[in-house]
DNA sequence: CCTTGAACTCAAGTTCACTTGAACTTGAAG
DNA sequence: CTTCAAGTTCAAGTGAACTTGAGTTCAAGG
Protein backbone atom coordinates (compact mmCIF):
# COMPACT_ATOMS: atom_id res chain seq x y z
CA UNK A 1 0.00 0.00 0.00
CA UNK A 2 2.14 2.71 1.22
CA UNK A 3 4.95 3.54 -0.58
CA UNK A 4 6.94 4.23 2.51
CA UNK A 5 7.97 -0.02 2.55
CA UNK A 6 9.81 0.18 -0.31
CA UNK A 7 13.96 -1.17 0.13
CA UNK A 8 16.63 0.55 -1.43
CA UNK A 9 19.39 -1.29 -3.46
CA UNK A 10 21.93 -1.51 -0.57
CA UNK A 11 20.00 -2.53 1.78
CA UNK A 12 18.70 -5.35 -0.58
CA UNK A 13 21.67 -6.02 -1.49
CA UNK A 14 23.13 -6.16 2.33
CA UNK A 15 20.16 -8.02 3.30
CA UNK A 16 20.22 -10.71 0.76
CA UNK A 17 24.03 -11.13 0.41
CA UNK A 18 24.00 -10.81 -3.58
CA UNK A 19 26.24 -7.61 -4.74
CA UNK A 20 23.77 -4.99 -6.24
CA UNK A 21 25.54 -5.98 -9.73
CA UNK A 22 23.86 -8.97 -9.39
CA UNK A 23 20.70 -7.83 -8.33
CA UNK A 24 20.63 -5.62 -11.45
CA UNK A 25 21.81 -8.39 -13.90
CA UNK A 26 18.88 -10.65 -12.28
CA UNK A 27 16.47 -7.80 -12.64
CA UNK A 28 17.82 -7.74 -16.48
CA UNK A 29 17.03 -11.06 -16.81
CA UNK A 30 13.56 -10.67 -15.47
CA UNK A 31 14.09 -12.55 -12.32
CA UNK A 32 13.26 -9.81 -10.01
CA UNK A 33 11.05 -6.80 -10.37
CA UNK A 34 11.73 -3.13 -8.84
CA UNK A 35 10.40 0.42 -9.17
CA UNK A 36 11.81 3.60 -9.70
CA UNK A 37 12.24 6.34 -7.40
CA UNK A 38 11.80 9.82 -8.87
CA UNK A 39 15.52 10.22 -9.32
CA UNK A 40 15.70 6.75 -11.03
CA UNK A 41 16.98 4.38 -8.56
CA UNK A 42 15.62 1.32 -7.82
CA UNK A 43 13.50 0.58 -4.95
CA UNK A 44 12.64 -3.01 -3.83
CA UNK A 45 9.34 -4.60 -2.37
CA UNK A 46 9.86 -6.64 0.20
CA UNK A 47 8.76 -9.51 -0.89
CA UNK A 48 11.71 -9.35 -3.48
CA UNK A 49 13.72 -11.07 -0.29
CA UNK A 50 12.30 -13.88 -0.57
CA UNK A 51 12.29 -14.23 -4.06
CA UNK A 52 16.15 -14.02 -3.74
CA UNK A 53 16.13 -16.40 -0.90
CA UNK A 54 14.26 -18.93 -3.47
CA UNK A 55 16.63 -17.57 -5.82
CA UNK A 56 20.11 -18.35 -3.78
CA UNK A 57 18.36 -21.73 -2.69
CA UNK A 58 17.63 -22.88 -6.25
CA UNK A 59 21.03 -22.09 -7.85
CA UNK A 60 22.54 -24.07 -4.44
CA UNK A 61 20.66 -27.22 -5.33
CA UNK A 62 22.45 -26.65 -9.13
CA UNK A 63 19.28 -25.05 -11.33
CA UNK A 64 20.28 -22.19 -14.22
CA UNK A 65 19.06 -19.04 -13.44
CA UNK A 66 16.88 -19.73 -16.82
CA UNK A 67 15.79 -22.63 -14.76
CA UNK A 68 15.13 -20.38 -11.61
CA UNK A 69 13.30 -17.87 -14.15
CA UNK A 70 10.87 -20.85 -15.00
CA UNK A 71 10.19 -21.43 -11.57
CA UNK A 72 9.40 -18.48 -10.67
CA UNK A 73 7.07 -17.83 -13.25
CA UNK A 74 5.00 -20.71 -12.31
CA UNK A 75 4.08 -19.42 -8.86
CA UNK A 76 1.22 -17.44 -9.47
CA UNK A 77 1.80 -13.32 -9.67
CA UNK A 78 3.63 -11.84 -6.78
CA UNK A 79 1.15 -13.97 -4.42
CA UNK A 80 3.29 -15.30 -1.37
CA UNK A 81 3.69 -18.96 -2.02
CA UNK A 82 1.57 -21.50 -0.86
CA UNK A 83 2.26 -24.76 1.42
CA UNK A 84 1.55 -26.24 -2.40
CA UNK A 85 3.51 -24.37 -4.76
CA UNK A 86 6.61 -25.50 -2.46
CA UNK A 87 6.01 -28.96 -2.42
CA UNK A 88 5.32 -29.07 -6.14
CA UNK A 89 9.21 -27.31 -5.92
CA UNK A 90 10.32 -29.03 -3.62
CA UNK A 91 9.68 -32.37 -4.73
CA UNK A 92 11.62 -31.33 -7.90
CA UNK A 93 14.72 -30.44 -6.40
CA UNK A 94 14.62 -33.28 -4.53
CA UNK A 95 14.50 -35.25 -7.76
CA UNK A 96 17.25 -33.31 -9.05
CA UNK A 97 19.29 -34.23 -6.38
CA UNK A 98 18.75 -37.52 -6.35
CA UNK A 99 19.50 -37.83 -9.92
CA UNK A 100 23.41 -36.20 -9.23
CA UNK A 101 23.93 -38.30 -6.28
CA UNK A 102 23.09 -41.37 -8.38
CA UNK A 103 25.08 -40.35 -11.26
CA UNK A 104 28.26 -39.74 -8.89
CA UNK A 105 27.41 -43.00 -7.30
CA UNK A 106 27.70 -45.07 -10.69
CA UNK A 107 30.84 -42.96 -11.16
CA UNK A 108 32.48 -44.02 -7.89
CA UNK A 109 31.44 -47.64 -8.15
CA UNK A 110 33.19 -47.10 -11.71
CA UNK A 111 36.36 -46.22 -10.06
CA UNK A 112 36.37 -48.71 -7.80
CA UNK A 113 35.89 -51.41 -10.48
CA UNK A 114 38.97 -50.12 -11.80
CA UNK A 115 41.18 -49.92 -9.00
CA UNK A 116 41.88 -53.26 -8.97
CA UNK A 117 42.89 -53.65 -12.64
CA UNK A 118 45.10 -50.05 -13.06
CA UNK A 119 43.80 -50.34 -16.74
CA UNK A 120 42.16 -47.58 -17.79
CA UNK A 121 41.65 -49.27 -21.22
CA UNK A 122 40.07 -46.97 -23.55
CA UNK A 123 37.92 -49.42 -24.94
CA UNK A 124 36.70 -51.39 -21.73
CA UNK A 125 37.66 -48.82 -18.57
CA UNK A 126 34.16 -47.79 -17.41
CA UNK A 127 35.06 -44.55 -15.97
CA UNK A 128 36.99 -43.62 -19.22
CA UNK A 129 34.31 -44.61 -21.03
CA UNK A 130 30.92 -44.67 -19.33
CA UNK A 131 28.33 -45.98 -21.63
CA UNK A 132 25.38 -45.20 -20.20
CA UNK A 133 24.52 -42.38 -23.02
CA UNK A 134 25.63 -43.20 -26.92
CA UNK A 135 27.20 -46.78 -26.25
CA UNK A 136 26.20 -48.23 -29.32
CA UNK A 137 28.54 -45.72 -31.50
CA UNK A 138 31.87 -48.09 -31.64
CA UNK A 139 34.08 -46.34 -30.58
CA UNK A 140 34.62 -43.84 -27.36
CA UNK A 141 31.08 -43.27 -25.66
CA UNK A 142 32.92 -40.28 -24.07
CA UNK A 143 28.90 -38.96 -22.16
CA UNK A 144 28.27 -38.53 -19.06
CA UNK A 145 26.14 -36.47 -17.13
CA UNK A 146 28.63 -33.97 -15.83
CA UNK A 147 26.99 -32.20 -13.15
CA UNK A 148 30.60 -31.61 -11.20
CA UNK A 149 31.53 -28.55 -10.50
CA UNK A 150 34.82 -27.31 -8.56
CA UNK A 151 35.15 -23.69 -7.65
CA UNK A 152 34.19 -22.06 -4.28
CA UNK A 153 31.31 -19.86 -5.95
CA UNK A 154 32.36 -17.07 -7.98
CA UNK A 155 33.91 -13.72 -6.37
CA UNK A 156 31.58 -11.69 -4.98
CA UNK A 157 31.99 -7.94 -4.09
CA UNK A 158 30.70 -4.14 -4.85
CA UNK A 159 28.58 -3.03 -2.65
CA UNK A 160 28.07 -6.37 -1.24
CA UNK A 161 28.24 -7.23 2.16
CA UNK A 162 31.98 -7.72 3.83
CA UNK B 1 62.35 -46.86 -31.71
CA UNK B 2 60.68 -47.12 -35.09
CA UNK B 3 58.96 -44.43 -36.19
CA UNK B 4 56.52 -46.54 -37.65
CA UNK B 5 54.46 -46.42 -34.73
CA UNK B 6 53.92 -42.56 -34.77
CA UNK B 7 49.91 -41.95 -35.07
CA UNK B 8 48.37 -39.19 -37.18
CA UNK B 9 46.13 -36.65 -36.07
CA UNK B 10 42.82 -37.83 -37.69
CA UNK B 11 43.26 -41.14 -36.05
CA UNK B 12 43.78 -40.19 -32.69
CA UNK B 13 40.91 -37.95 -32.80
CA UNK B 14 38.66 -41.29 -33.65
CA UNK B 15 40.49 -43.46 -31.32
CA UNK B 16 39.77 -40.93 -28.55
CA UNK B 17 36.88 -39.75 -29.30
CA UNK B 18 38.46 -35.76 -28.55
CA UNK B 19 37.87 -33.81 -31.57
CA UNK B 20 41.11 -32.40 -33.39
CA UNK B 21 40.73 -29.34 -31.88
CA UNK B 22 40.75 -30.21 -28.63
CA UNK B 23 44.17 -32.28 -29.21
CA UNK B 24 45.84 -29.28 -30.17
CA UNK B 25 44.19 -27.42 -27.55
CA UNK B 26 45.26 -30.27 -24.68
CA UNK B 27 48.72 -29.73 -26.51
CA UNK B 28 48.90 -26.24 -26.39
CA UNK B 29 47.98 -26.23 -22.80
CA UNK B 30 51.05 -28.94 -22.36
CA UNK B 31 48.69 -31.90 -21.56
CA UNK B 32 49.70 -34.13 -23.89
CA UNK B 33 52.65 -33.86 -26.52
CA UNK B 34 53.24 -34.39 -30.09
CA UNK B 35 55.77 -34.44 -32.75
CA UNK B 36 56.32 -33.50 -36.11
CA UNK B 37 56.42 -34.73 -39.54
CA UNK B 38 58.30 -33.09 -41.44
CA UNK B 39 56.18 -31.39 -43.04
CA UNK B 40 54.89 -29.93 -40.01
CA UNK B 41 51.88 -32.30 -38.81
CA UNK B 42 51.37 -33.75 -35.77
CA UNK B 43 52.13 -37.26 -34.81
CA UNK B 44 51.37 -39.12 -31.42
CA UNK B 45 53.04 -41.67 -30.07
CA UNK B 46 50.60 -44.72 -29.10
CA UNK B 47 51.08 -43.81 -25.00
CA UNK B 48 49.21 -40.86 -25.65
CA UNK B 49 46.07 -42.71 -26.11
CA UNK B 50 46.33 -43.76 -22.42
CA UNK B 51 46.90 -40.45 -21.81
CA UNK B 52 43.68 -39.57 -23.13
CA UNK B 53 41.47 -41.79 -21.05
CA UNK B 54 42.87 -40.55 -18.68
CA UNK B 55 42.04 -37.19 -19.24
CA UNK B 56 38.72 -38.37 -20.39
CA UNK B 57 38.42 -39.77 -16.59
CA UNK B 58 39.47 -37.12 -14.53
CA UNK B 59 37.54 -34.90 -16.27
CA UNK B 60 34.57 -37.07 -16.06
CA UNK B 61 35.44 -37.26 -12.56
CA UNK B 62 35.39 -33.47 -12.34
CA UNK B 63 38.74 -32.09 -12.38
CA UNK B 64 40.00 -29.58 -14.12
CA UNK B 65 42.30 -29.59 -16.88
CA UNK B 66 45.02 -27.70 -14.52
CA UNK B 67 44.12 -30.25 -12.27
CA UNK B 68 44.80 -32.94 -14.37
CA UNK B 69 47.66 -31.22 -16.14
CA UNK B 70 49.56 -31.47 -12.38
CA UNK B 71 48.35 -35.06 -11.67
CA UNK B 72 49.71 -36.16 -14.93
CA UNK B 73 52.92 -34.60 -14.17
CA UNK B 74 52.98 -36.63 -10.89
CA UNK B 75 53.74 -39.74 -13.49
CA UNK B 76 57.52 -39.98 -13.74
CA UNK B 77 58.08 -39.25 -16.96
CA UNK B 78 56.61 -40.86 -20.25
CA UNK B 79 56.88 -44.23 -18.34
CA UNK B 80 54.01 -46.57 -18.01
CA UNK B 81 51.98 -45.76 -14.84
CA UNK B 82 52.76 -48.66 -12.51
CA UNK B 83 49.56 -50.15 -10.21
CA UNK B 84 50.85 -47.63 -7.20
CA UNK B 85 50.24 -44.94 -9.55
CA UNK B 86 46.99 -45.77 -9.89
CA UNK B 87 46.17 -46.70 -6.31
CA UNK B 88 47.23 -43.43 -5.19
CA UNK B 89 45.40 -41.33 -8.38
CA UNK B 90 42.58 -42.93 -7.72
CA UNK B 91 42.05 -42.71 -3.97
CA UNK B 92 42.49 -38.99 -4.44
CA UNK B 93 39.19 -39.11 -6.90
CA UNK B 94 37.34 -41.26 -4.73
CA UNK B 95 38.04 -38.48 -2.25
CA UNK B 96 36.64 -36.05 -4.42
CA UNK B 97 33.71 -38.11 -5.32
CA UNK B 98 32.94 -38.62 -1.60
CA UNK B 99 33.03 -35.07 -0.80
CA UNK B 100 30.44 -34.28 -3.59
CA UNK B 101 28.25 -37.03 -2.50
CA UNK B 102 28.55 -35.26 1.12
CA UNK B 103 27.56 -31.98 0.25
CA UNK B 104 24.62 -33.17 -1.93
CA UNK B 105 23.39 -35.34 0.90
CA UNK B 106 23.93 -32.30 3.61
CA UNK B 107 21.58 -30.57 0.84
CA UNK B 108 18.72 -32.58 0.40
CA UNK B 109 18.79 -33.54 4.14
CA UNK B 110 18.41 -29.29 4.19
CA UNK B 111 15.65 -29.60 1.81
CA UNK B 112 13.74 -32.34 3.74
CA UNK B 113 13.58 -30.44 6.63
CA UNK B 114 12.14 -27.39 4.74
CA UNK B 115 9.82 -29.36 2.73
CA UNK B 116 7.52 -29.02 6.29
CA UNK B 117 7.72 -25.38 6.89
CA UNK B 118 7.49 -23.58 3.57
CA UNK B 119 9.51 -21.32 5.00
CA UNK B 120 13.03 -20.14 2.62
CA UNK B 121 13.52 -17.50 5.18
CA UNK B 122 16.57 -15.78 4.48
CA UNK B 123 18.02 -15.74 8.20
CA UNK B 124 16.90 -19.42 9.14
CA UNK B 125 16.75 -21.73 6.13
CA UNK B 126 19.58 -24.37 6.08
CA UNK B 127 19.34 -24.31 2.44
CA UNK B 128 18.96 -21.20 1.18
CA UNK B 129 21.53 -20.23 3.37
CA UNK B 130 23.61 -22.90 3.88
CA UNK B 131 25.87 -22.17 7.47
CA UNK B 132 28.70 -24.22 6.38
CA UNK B 133 31.51 -21.87 5.74
CA UNK B 134 31.34 -18.23 6.93
CA UNK B 135 28.85 -18.70 9.03
CA UNK B 136 29.81 -16.24 11.74
CA UNK B 137 29.39 -13.74 9.51
CA UNK B 138 25.83 -12.28 11.45
CA UNK B 139 23.55 -11.92 8.01
CA UNK B 140 23.41 -14.32 4.73
CA UNK B 141 26.29 -16.81 4.30
CA UNK B 142 25.72 -17.81 1.08
CA UNK B 143 28.37 -20.53 0.82
CA UNK B 144 28.33 -23.96 -0.67
CA UNK B 145 30.64 -26.27 -2.26
CA UNK B 146 28.33 -25.68 -5.75
CA UNK B 147 29.89 -28.95 -7.65
CA UNK B 148 26.51 -28.77 -9.05
CA UNK B 149 25.98 -28.47 -12.90
CA UNK B 150 23.81 -29.70 -15.27
CA UNK B 151 24.11 -29.07 -18.74
CA UNK B 152 24.65 -32.72 -20.71
CA UNK B 153 28.09 -32.30 -21.74
CA UNK B 154 29.36 -29.80 -24.25
CA UNK B 155 29.05 -29.72 -28.15
CA UNK B 156 31.64 -31.79 -29.29
CA UNK B 157 32.51 -31.70 -33.76
CA UNK B 158 34.88 -31.37 -36.47
CA UNK B 159 37.27 -34.08 -36.87
CA UNK B 160 35.60 -35.99 -34.03
CA UNK B 161 33.55 -39.21 -34.17
CA UNK B 162 30.08 -39.02 -35.46
C1' DC C 1 26.22 25.39 -2.05
C1' DC C 2 29.54 21.72 -1.63
C1' DT C 3 30.95 17.32 -0.73
C1' DT C 4 30.54 12.51 -0.27
C1' DG C 5 28.78 8.09 -0.94
C1' DA C 6 25.60 5.36 -3.15
C1' DA C 7 23.36 4.55 -7.37
C1' DC C 8 22.87 4.83 -12.36
C1' DT C 9 23.97 3.08 -17.48
C1' DC C 10 26.35 0.78 -20.88
C1' DA C 11 30.06 -1.64 -22.78
C1' DA C 12 33.52 -4.65 -22.09
C1' DG C 13 36.03 -8.09 -19.31
C1' DT C 14 36.32 -12.66 -16.67
C1' DT C 15 36.76 -17.99 -16.49
C1' DC C 16 36.75 -22.56 -18.53
C1' DA C 17 37.18 -25.67 -22.07
C1' DC C 18 36.91 -25.73 -26.17
C1' DT C 19 35.04 -24.54 -31.16
C1' DT C 20 34.86 -21.90 -35.34
C1' DG C 21 36.56 -19.39 -39.26
C1' DA C 22 39.82 -17.76 -42.49
C1' DA C 23 43.56 -18.50 -45.07
C1' DC C 24 47.03 -21.57 -46.21
C1' DT C 25 49.99 -26.20 -46.68
C1' DT C 26 50.71 -31.36 -46.80
C1' DG C 27 50.31 -35.73 -48.44
C1' DA C 28 48.28 -39.45 -50.91
C1' DA C 29 45.51 -40.96 -54.90
C1' DG C 30 44.43 -40.83 -59.65
C1' DC D 1 50.19 -32.59 -62.52
C1' DT D 2 45.77 -32.02 -60.40
C1' DT D 3 42.76 -32.59 -56.79
C1' DC D 4 41.03 -33.06 -52.43
C1' DA D 5 40.73 -34.48 -47.79
C1' DA D 6 43.19 -33.69 -43.81
C1' DG D 7 46.28 -30.88 -41.51
C1' DT D 8 48.31 -26.30 -40.08
C1' DT D 9 48.19 -21.44 -37.46
C1' DC D 10 46.18 -17.70 -35.23
C1' DA D 11 42.56 -14.86 -33.76
C1' DA D 12 38.14 -14.61 -32.29
C1' DG D 13 33.73 -16.62 -30.67
C1' DT D 14 30.76 -19.43 -27.23
C1' DG D 15 27.86 -19.57 -22.83
C1' DA D 16 26.86 -18.90 -17.99
C1' DA D 17 26.66 -15.71 -14.49
C1' DC D 18 28.22 -12.11 -13.18
C1' DT D 19 31.96 -8.23 -12.37
C1' DT D 20 34.56 -4.20 -13.60
C1' DG D 21 35.32 0.34 -15.36
C1' DA D 22 34.20 4.79 -17.05
C1' DG D 23 31.64 8.48 -16.77
C1' DT D 24 27.49 10.57 -14.74
C1' DT D 25 23.72 11.62 -11.41
C1' DC D 26 21.11 11.31 -6.94
C1' DA D 27 20.38 12.09 -2.03
C1' DA D 28 21.68 13.52 2.36
C1' DG D 29 24.61 16.12 5.67
C1' DG D 30 26.97 20.16 7.01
Amino acid sequence: MDAQDRIPMGEVSRRSGFAASALRYYESQGLIRAERSPGGQRTFRRSVLRRLAFIRAASNIGLSLEEIRAELDSLPAERTPTKSDWHRISRHWRNRLDEQMAALERLRDGLDSCIGCGCLSLKHCGIANPGDVAAGSGEGAAYLPRLLRRDPLPRRRETGPT
